[in-house]
DNA sequence: TTTTTGAGCGTACATCTGTACGCTAATTTA
DNA sequence: TAAATTAGCGTACAGATGTACGCTCAAAAA
C-alpha cells in the first residue's frame, strides 16, 4: 500500500506527463517543448521537475514507452472485433483511425521522434513500431501460410504504410481521412494480393 | 551578366545555404539550428544574415526546394540507366540508395520536415513528393496499363515504402543497407504484383 | 517522541537566442 | 565626378533556458 506522500508524488509526475502530451500539436513536437514550459503547465517550479525525470529525455522516454502501450492495447481492442467476422483489413484500418482521432498526440510523439535528432528516441520509437510488425507477422503466418521472412517483409510493408497514412490523416479533416482511409485499404490489399502471388510463384518452381 | 556586387551577394548566400546543409546529422535538424550558428558556420556576423532572408524558415523552404530538385534530378539521371534494360524497381533502388549515400543531409531535411511543426515545411516537402509520385503514376500507367486511380494508389505506396526504407537506412552501414535494399526490392514487387492482380480482378466483372 | 527523509520552492547565474539600430566602405548609378 | 545604394559589421538589449544551491515543512522511520 502506498503511502499518502509516494501518492502525491506519483500524482506531480502524472501532472508532468499529462502536462507534456497537452502541449503537444501539429505546431510543437516534444523537442520544442522546454522543462521549463512542461513544470508551468504542470503547476510545479521548473527546479522541481528533477525529483521526477533526470532530464526531458527521460520525461520523453516515459511518453513513448506508455504511448507504444497504449497504441497496441487500443489496437489489440479491434482486433478482437475483426474476430466476429468481416474484412480484417478493413476493420483494422477503422480501428486506426478512430485511435488516432482520440489520441492523436500520443501518435504524434511517436511519429515525430521517428525521425527525431535523439538516437535514443528513434531506437525507442523503433521498438513500438517493431511490435506492432512482429505482431502482424505472427498473424499472418499463421492465418496465410506465409514464409517467416516473407511474412516479415509483407508485415513490414503493411505497418509502414498503415503509420504514413496515419501521419497525413492527422492534417485532415474527417472527411478527407475517409478518402484517405480507402485508398489505404487499396494499398494494403495490393501488398496482401501481391505477397501471395509472389509466395505461390516461389512454391511452382 | 552580373556586377561584381551581386556576385558576391550570390556567393554569401551560397555560403549560407551550405553551411546550413552542413550542419544538418542525425543527431541536429534543420529546426535545432539557430541563425546565429549558421551565420557562423559561414564566417558572416548574425545580422547579415538578414540581408539574404528573412528568416530561418525561409532559409529552410529554400533548401527543401533546392534538396527535392537535387534528388529528383538524380533519380532521373539513374531511371536513363533503367531504359537499357533490367528490372526497374532493382534498378530504381540502387539509384536511390546511392543518392542516400552521396546526399544524406538532403535526404534528412525532408524527411525530418516531413513530420516537423511547420505547416509551410510540411506544404513544401508534400510538394516534392508529390512529384515523385506523380511522375511514377504516369509511368506506370503508360507503361503497365493501370486505371489512373489505380496507379495513383500504387505510385503512392512505392514511393512511401522507398521513402521509409531511406530513413532506415540514413542510420546503417553499408552491410545493413543491402540487406534493406533487398527486402525493399521484394515489399515493392508485391506491391507491383498485387495491382496487377487486383486490376484483373476488376475488369473480370 | 525524536530524527531522518525528500518533494517542492525561490533565488541566482551564466549562456544563448533573435533582432533593432547605426555605421562603414565599396560598388553602382546618374 | 558626385550621389545613391547596400552588404556586412559591432554594439546592445530583452527574454528565455537549464540547473546549482540551500531552505522549508510535512510524512515516514526509529
Amino acid at each position: 500500500m502506498m503511502g499518502v506522500r509516494a501518492q502525491q508524488k506519483e500524482k506531480t509526475r502524472r501532472a508532468l506527463v499529462d502536462a507534456a502530451f497537452n502541449q503537444l500539436s501539429a505546431e510543437r513536437s516534444f523537442s520544442s517543448l522546454s522543462l521549463r514550459e512542461v513544470a508551468r503547465e504542470a503547476n510545479i517550479a521548473p527546479t522541481s521537475f528533477y525529483r521526477h525525470f533526470k532530464d526531458m529525455n527521460e520525461l520523453g522516454l516515459t511518453m513513448v514507452d506508455e504511448g507504444g502501450l497504449t497504441l497496441r492495447q487500443m489496437m489489440r481492442k479491434g482486433r478482437q472485433r475483426a474476430e466476429a467476422g468481416g474484412s480484417v483489413i478493413r476493420i483494422s484500418v477503422d480501428t486506426f483511425m478512430e485511435v488516432l482521432e482520440s489520441n492523436p498526440n500520443v501518435f504524434r510523439i511517436l511519429l515525430h521522434e521517428r525521425s527525431g535528432t535523439s538516437a535514443p528516441f528513434r531506437a525507442a520509437v523503433a521498438r513500438e513500431i517493431e511490435h506492432f510488425i512482429s505482431e502482424l507477422a505472427h498473424y499472418t503466418e499463421a492465418t496465410a501460410g506465409r514464409a517467416p521472412d516473407f511474412a516479415r517483409a509483407q508485415a513490414e510493408a503493411l505497418v509502414t504504410l498503415v503509420f504514413n497514412a496515419g501521419a497525413a490523416a492527422l492534417d485532415m479533416k474527417r472527411v478527407d481521412r475517409k478518402v484517405l482511409a480507402d485508398r489505404l485499404v487499396i494499398q494494403l490489399r495490393m501488398v496482401a494480393k501481391g505477397a501471395e502471388a509472389l509466395q505461390h510463384k516461389m512454391e511452382n518452381r
